[in-house]
DNA sequence: TCACATTTGTCCGTATGTATC
DNA sequence: AGATACATACGGACAAATGTG
């Protein structure tokens, strides 16, 4: 068998400084050398200490910053912080993903609806009542939000990404997060949703978790089905390729 | 009802300046402005076109190319280019996340089987025998490869890529996509993997394929089920939690 | 093959804005 | 309220890469 010399032999130098920086910085989060919460060093300080021009370091920490590892505060004790924002930067990008190829309400649908009831799947196997706090806490917030005559249009998002953390599968909570970034992203586009139809996606919310509760499987698959149709509908009018 | 002014009265000026030029060569891009494979300009002219230093701009461009909008080649004729990288962008980060998490080997089977399940029921449900021209030809390219005598790692990730293009969903080529960066990654980490244990994915997938052909969706998914379990298996012993 | 022009990559000096003490 | 420490931003200079004649 040949060696795959494409695999074993790596050029040598094809790293622009940034890189070298950002990759290095990056090495010692995932190895615990640096934690969240933890500050960088001044932009000054970390140039000296790689011995690279400050540029190279603000490219670096910019790559960073993107990638969801550290964000920047000016001022004293300012300076570069290590933080996990991983999870709205993957958001992000999947909308950004989700723009550039124009993804079709029904097609957005029918991805939901596959992950999301593998993750129904998952609860009503594995989760215990206490894994489903976070879910009855977001139905409340939404009831409070009704009863406050506004619509509840983020909570509802909310329900979604809480039932994927009830599968504590943080691949999945991933996944979940980042389709839910499309539905957020419509709230501060079309900031008008009417009472009336979140009243009506609330009450479905409620009667999934009491079907999950119950372990009336059938059901809560049905209900969530329902649930995803529900939003397609509302959604329909407003869907990116006929407003733009 | 009160206007949401949090919505509604957006901050005048938070942004920075390179976020200015990224946000409005991306919003180029998306209107269709700017096409893919079009040259940006240099650097220096963008520069005097927004009236902004070069570091600015430099910046900028790291961002689009961190989100996969652009490439840059140094050099005459060289410049920013436009380019779609968004997919490779996505699967980078949700490595990222994915170590950052150090999510398990368990849940990360799990992930994919309910994510690849759906593509699965798609497939079943909608798929055209031209559709599963792409896998047959990822299952032909990996034969070659075993009659080389060598593992075929990477033409066995390919399966299931081609099986979410088979779906016709953009949004579940991406996710599968992003997915599959993880198990690709260990290819670039752990070079060698028995040939044997290739050839028995190998005929699974071509098992799968004929099962779609003939519809016979319960055997379709029974052995669907069989192959991640069995690259659950095959990766038992090198997953990074044990290793690290 | 060798120069040349163009463009990114990199460093430095300096000035301004901004948050904290 | 003022000093301090930091990011943000500009401009100039040169090195390195890369396509062209």
């Amino acid at each position: 068998m040949k060696p795959d010399f494409n695999t074993v032999f790596e050029p040598v130098k094809n790293k622009r400084m940034f890189e070298e920086v950002s990759d290095k910085i990056k090495r010692l989060i995932f190895d615990g050398t640096l934690k969240p919460g933890q500050h960088l060093p001044p932009e000054n300080e970390i140039a000296r200490l790689f011995n690279v021009g400050r540029q190279s370091v603000r490219e670096a920490l910019r790559i960073l910053e993107l990638s969801g590892f550290i964000t920047t505060r000016a001022g004293v004790n300012g300076g570069p912080i290590i933080e996990n924002t991983i999870m709205s930067r993957m958001a992000d990008l999947y909308l950004d993903a989700f723009r550039f190829h124009r993804i079709s309400l029904d097609d957005f649908t029918a991805a939901r609806k596959g992950i999301e009831m593998s993750v129904l799947n998952i609860v009503l196997a594995t989760a215990s009542s206490a894994d489903l706090e976070g879910v009855r806490a977001s139905i409340n917030r939404a009831n409070a939000r009704l009863s406050d005559n506004q619509s509840a249009f983020e909570e509802n998002v909310d329900f979604h990404r809480q039932m994927a953390k009830a599968s504590k599968n943080h691949l999945l909570v991933i996944t979940v997060e980042s389709v839910l970034a499309v539905l957020s992203d419509f709230r501060t586009r079309f900031p008008a949703i009417p009472v009336e139809r979140s009243r009506v996606v609330v009450k479905l919310h409620e009667d999934i978790l009491d079907a999950v509760i119950n372990q009336r499987a059938d059901e809560a698959r049905r209900l969530l089905e329902h649930d995803l149709m529900q939003v397609n509908i509302n959604l329909a009018g407003e869907w990116p390729e006929e407003t733009v």
